[in-house]
DNA sequence: TACAATCTTGAATCCGAATGCATATTTGCA
DNA sequence: TGCAAATATGCATTCGGATTCAAGATTGTA
């Protein structure tokens, strides 16, 4: 199990280059720098010495002079809501063809972003993606440290702050219309955890849009977006004899645990009982549960995240500017709705 | 939409503290420096001052003179495998409480390390976790640049480098074994991707134990992890009259995908048909498939990787080390077991 | 009280690449 | 052919914090 034979040949550095190449340092810098000027002749002699010692351009080092680290931060919580995994992966591989890296933090639950932050600001990363809710103190920290950020999902009401949401109030009506419009009269919502924003705009979302249809009151059941949580949130419906015609969950995922606990009880879906989630998730896909639900535009999102956090990357001046998305309906087999041929 | 009150106040530095506190730069550093010396009043006016600017120590600039960024890259491959999303969360939390920070380099398929090998030795981390398969030349390239590397579920025969990752033989062996012992004949097996090493492993695994027991050849169809080629697989084999008695999926979605299409085809699972996967995916427990499965102990593999990889970063020199652990058997309900009480 | 051992502190230097400035070289054009 | 404009290149400096070295302050002990 030998472990090197090149023992640790100290890494080559822009210097030994230059030494091998019988140039100057500048001159391998140049050669590395787009637009500089560099004649043919000496832009060979540089690429064949790095060559020869493997040198590449140290990016801390290019950092600390440039002022600017190519990395941004993406701060997400606890990835238990299945749709992350997808927004982060879509995130990074967008950044990446900017030629920007991410610097992940995860955080448990949504309270913890201080230490975050602080580590955040320590790396001079170039800009913050945040999907955790951001205090306004925090806020302008990063403001203050000339640190643009694009919240996802989720904003602040006198749009301070860049953003990128999808329109759940808009995905939470449309549910609620399609369920009313069934003939759905009692409804129950199984919420989130209580530190979500998106939780909580989706549950606001159907209770308002309820009341509008002058629908009764909804009773609520909390989640924690976990699969469990929706069997439980069943359960404490079933058993507390008050059982809904219609159960909308806060996820999918939720739906799903929903569904599966109201088959182990013997009510019927979505013949005896309606249910619908949001997220759109890939399991909601699954024949087994082909969920009604509103699918969030991953793609887009992401995309217009990375475009808005490097525009303000380039010019930090430009004003906040808020992309909200409406979310795909998908009209599954979870829930029993009207024909109707609205989008 | 006020942008900035503060304007561009340049983030402030050591030398900004110091001055204001009325010492030397050192001296700021010392105190922010676990064991230098430093006195109590010298402390506390330091700190007082940088509080009163909002100092940060410039990770970046740190990391250059120290040689320790103090970020390791985790490459992972499309995220598709409903498996990683909890590899990365337990990796990025682990790595955090060693102070570390992770730079994410996620790729589309194990092909296209090159580029992101390139980017990670540009960025000087510490180390770096891969999920995806180097080669040998690109494992000298780390080794010589003395950068430790930890392989997540892959391994070299040789045993030259550091490794974690789950017996995937081992596991599959104890499925087959288990549908052996019920009375299985048949078997077909659903294959990963072709570049997929963790694929090719638990189809190997399965192939051999079956050989092993004399049991007829499997026929072998492939897939590429996703849930919709589980389904297509089923089809392919139920349209070719090619039933078998059981169906070894390499992973859990595509034996999800199985199950919904033989279901969708009126085949009774584990009736007809018993179905198993690999993993332990949150999907697999979902009441609607109850998949018997092994599961990757994700958590103890992720602390052991980070374990190793932090050893090895403090001590670059010491041999390279494997381990491996056996996943959790699941015997669920997609398939006709044995009883048998064997663990 | 004296002197050694220990602790504090600051000055100077370094990490590796980028860049403003000045000089040297080439090119362009009359 | 001559001179201005454009290019190429090197020198020196800079980014922000860590660290070595030596001097100064403290403490301990005989």
């Amino acid at each position: 199990m030998e472990n090197s034979k090149y023992k640790t040949s100290r890494r080559a550095t822009s210097y030994d280059v230059a030494k091998l190449a019988g140039v100057s340092q500048s001159a391998v810098s140049r050669v590395y720098k787009e637009g500089a000027s560099a004649s043919p002749a000496m832009r060979e002699k540089v690429l064949k010495a790095a060559n020869q010692v493997g040198y590449r351009p140290n990016a801390i080092a290019r950092g600390l002079i440039t002022q600017r680290s190519n990395m941004v931060a993406v701060i997400i919580t606890q990835l238990t809501n299945l749709n992350y995994p997808e927004v982060l992966v879509e995130l990074t591989q967008a950044f990446s063809s900017e030629g920007i890296r991410v610097l992940l933090f995860t955080i448990e639950r949504e309270s913890e972003t201080t230490q975050v932050l602080d580590q955040v600001l320590q790396y001079q990363v170039d800009g913050v993606v945040t999907a955790a809710t951001l205090t306004t103190e925090q806020t302008q920290m990063l403001e203050h440290a000339a640190i643009p950020v694009v919240f996802f999902n989720r904003s602040r009401k006198d749009g301070s702050v860049s953003a990128v949401r999808c329109d759940q109030e808009e995905g939470e009506r449309w549910l609620v219309d399609q369920l009313v419009n069934f003939g759905h009269k009692n409804f129950a919502i199984i919420s989130g955890p209580d530190d979500s924003v998106v939780s909580a705009e989706r549950t606001a979302g159907a209770i308002n849009r309820l009341t509008e249809l002058g629908v009764d009151k909804p009773i609520v059941v909390s989640g924690d977006y976990s699969y469990e949580s929706g069997r439980q949130a069943f359960n404490s419906l079933f058993e507390g004899n008050r059982l809904p015609d219609a159960i909308i969950a806060a996820n999918d995922v939720m739906a799903i645990g929903c569904i599966d606990e109201a088959e182990a009880r013997d009510v019927k879906v979505p013949d005896e009982l309606s249910v619908v989630g949001f997220d759109g998730v890939s399991p909601a896909r699954f024949a087994a549960y082909d969920l009604t639900t509103v699918q969030q535009p991953v793609k887009r999102m992401t995309l217009a995240t990375v475009e808005m956090l490097m525009e303000r990357i380039a010019d930090p001046s430009i004003s906040t500017e808020e992309r909200v998305f409406a979310g795909s309906k998908i009209r599954g087999n979870s829930a029993r709705l009207a024909l109707g041929e609205e989008e």
